[in-house]
DNA sequence: TTCTGACCGATTTGTTTAAATGGTCAGTTA
DNA sequence: TAACTGACCATTTAAACAAATCGGTCAGAA
């Protein structure tokens, strides 16, 4: 990489950490551009430099924090042997994950359905990198013989989904804007419940 | 119970009917209370001699479907004597009710988040209801060694968060309106894969 | 290459006004 | 006397319009 890129990458990042900062305290659609620029004490043309629009802004936020989240995440799994824990583990980062974009703001009805289709797009490409992640664990299992699964995408999939969904019938139950250590270990124990279960329910019986 | 009670309940139930259509129609915000006394030729402050108020006119709705689905459940269970099958009924009579809320207006964000007290506690029983109905099958499960579980209430409560949290990712994935049998089928799919899961982790190791 | 001020059409916001809504009540009806 | 009503009230919502702000563009300066 050239020195110019590199400052180009600087100032992007630099744009990037600012909006970041900006919609985890307003929300994305509540920060204007305008603000972002002033902040920086750039112009908000400058902006357009860095990015096509804010859309893109916004997508290289999410991106940038969904791959932060990955890189802790292979982490935090990888040097575990054992399948059954790994589960564990990745059950309880991610919801530790999920507990740091709710404080952040980055969790709430608009962010969640009607997103356009560009940071879908970023969403999907995230779910589906978690899913080749526990589908990796699930393998490992089955190869070692302590897991019996009909297909490890799908079982993956489901695996995900229960863990979404117990967070979002949590999130549904209290109008969340933020989650305190009470709200947040009540959370993880059921989650920790849910996910012995579900491995228990994979267990090869001998 | 006497003549004058039974009339009124009758009255009163004609009411309700109105009121569910309507509601279903339009939701039960944009649902007047002189759009439902007219639909039953009657004056507005005549719906007031039944009900103090539109919300507990709305709870009454609510309450008359819950009950109606609830009664089905039992029928369609109770009979069963195998505890997983059990479940497994449970959890798709479940979902076939969701279908049927859906596809009535009845689920939507502002029916589920911002509910009112009244309507809330409305809810909070219904699914007491649900759980004890689990329970009971749960603890029939491990008094025939079945089922091993920590906690029947516990278990119970998580396994319908579990359906509620699938139904809800489904649901938030989509911006549903209504559910075509495409999306009903693929939803039910991954409801008994996950049953079905969870089942094999209460099962009782030998 | 990096950055900017001036500018544009479209959306959001504020404000005002009229209509409709939930709810009450004295009194009629049968 | 239980069942019902029309007239009425305070509050919410809808409509309409103006002003501000928004995301985004562009010719040109640094």
């Amino acid at each position: 990489m050239g020195t110019y890129s590199e400052q180009k990458e600087d100032k992007a990042g630099l744009i990037i950490s600012a909006a970041q900062k900006l919609f985890g305290l307003y929300g994305a659609e509540k920060t204007s551009m305008r603000e972002i620029a002033e902040g920086l004490h750039i112009s908000k043309a400058s902006l357009y430099y860095y990015f096509p629009d804010k859309e893109n802004l916004y997508k290289a936020v999410i991106e940038k924090e969904q791959a932060e989240f990955l890189g802790t995440l292979e982490k935090n799994i990888i040097d575990n042997s054992d399948p059954a824990e790994c589960l564990r583990r990745y059950a309880l980062n991610r919801l530790s994950y999920f507990k740091y974009l709710v404080n952040l703001g980055r969790v709430s009805p608009e962010s969640i359905s009607d997103f356009k289709p560009l940071i879908a797009d970023s969403f999907r490409n995230f779910r589906e990198k978690e899913k080749k992640l526990v589908m990796q664990i699930l393998e490992k299992g089955e190869n070692i013989g302590q897991f019996k699964t009909r297909d490890t995408y799908e079982t993956a999939s489901l695996f995900l989904d229960i863990l979404r969904g117990l967070r979002s019938v949590f999130f549904n139950n209290k109008k969340l804007v933020s989650i305190n250590d009470e709200e947040y270990k009540e959370l993880s124990r059921r989650v920790e419940a849910a996910t012995d279960i579900f491995i228990k329910g994979l267990m090869y019986k001998k």
